[in-house]
DNA sequence: ATTGATATGTTATAATATAACATTTATTGT
DNA sequence: ACAATAAATGTTATATTATAACATATCAAT
């Protein structure tokens, strides 16, 4: 048996946005809430909008959305929210986008591996440990132990190949 | 037969690196005058600079190291030569640390795969089939065609865990 | 030599991220 | 309830990474 999940799978178009929206927000409520953590309301409106999205979201435009009518928040506001949304693993960082994407399972080891659509920029997150497993395995052939990893695959997804793109 | 390859090894702390970065020079000029590309001075130096390192190099450190005692050079001195560079295979983009290694076999597919020692910075490179085939065979479940990777996977080099970090 | 293509220089600015310190809000112990 | 403490957020400034746009120089082939 082998634990290989799809945290969070390609969402066909005309999937319903909102029920992944609300069923993030609730996990990371009940975690949060396990682990003695606050999920404030600055934070809890960073992950909204990072869920609201069914693209990665860059960190000035949570800025620019997060604006209370008032003055527009700075930059650290945002950040410290990431951070520790990410700490947390409610959030992860595509590194190869500079951009910041929901997960699908908060209680999965932190670091997943990314397909992400050219076409589309649609993003797909898996938790797969035969990858996991063959990596730290040809690491450990040169001596290297594995802490953590960034796993991002570019490609197409199957809409989008379908589409011709 | 698996066609896995150790394009860069982990450096003895003790090796003549001098080698190294003359093998990828002498490299880099005879791809370059197989594929009719020039290898002007700047490229040169900027790949140079980047094999100089036993660590990924950061763009502004090479531009700080590009003044020929005149004025220092502008940005985007250094980011043509490195898309150059990068383009061509001789040099690689590591995105989690925004930084730059040199390629050891720019003959080889693009995209390699990174061991980044969180101890001394080292980075390995290799070019590891069955790692390759695992992804797209994963991804191909879904539906999803491989294009492009970023794999940087962090941990400890073994002579960092002798050093008992 | 002239022309067209390629590469580099130069100036300005965009995009991404953090440091440092002030203020506010929540939590805890009394 | 209140003070003391801890945690989170606000605010200002600045660091870091990267690109756009246009001018000039160099190369390559006729």
């Amino acid at each position: 048996m082998s634990n290989s999940y799809i945290l969070s799978p390609f969402k066909s178009s005309s999937h319903t946005h909102a029920h992944c929206l609300g069923s993030a927000l609730s996990k990371a409520e009940s975690t949060c809430a396990e682990r003695g953590l606050r999920l404030t309301r600055l934070r809890r409106r960073v992950l909204e909008l990072v869920w609201g999205s069914h693209e990665p979201v860059k960190a000035y435009d949570i800025l620019d959305s997060l604006h209370d009518n008032s003055r527009r928040a700075a930059p650290p506001t945002v950040y410290r929210a990431l951070d520790f949304l990410r700490q947390e693993g409610f959030v992860h960082k595509i590194e190869s986008l500079n951009a910041y994407v929901g997960c699908g399972e908060p209680g999965h080891s932190n670091a997943g591996q990314f397909l992400i659509c050219s076409g589309c920029s649609a993003v797909a997150e898996l938790d797969d440990v035969d990858i996991i497993n063959m990596i730290a395995s040809k690491a450990r052939q040169l001596g290297f132990v594995v802490q953590d990893h960034t796993i991002e695959v570019q490609g197409l997804c199957a809409e989008c190949q379908e589409k011709g793109l």
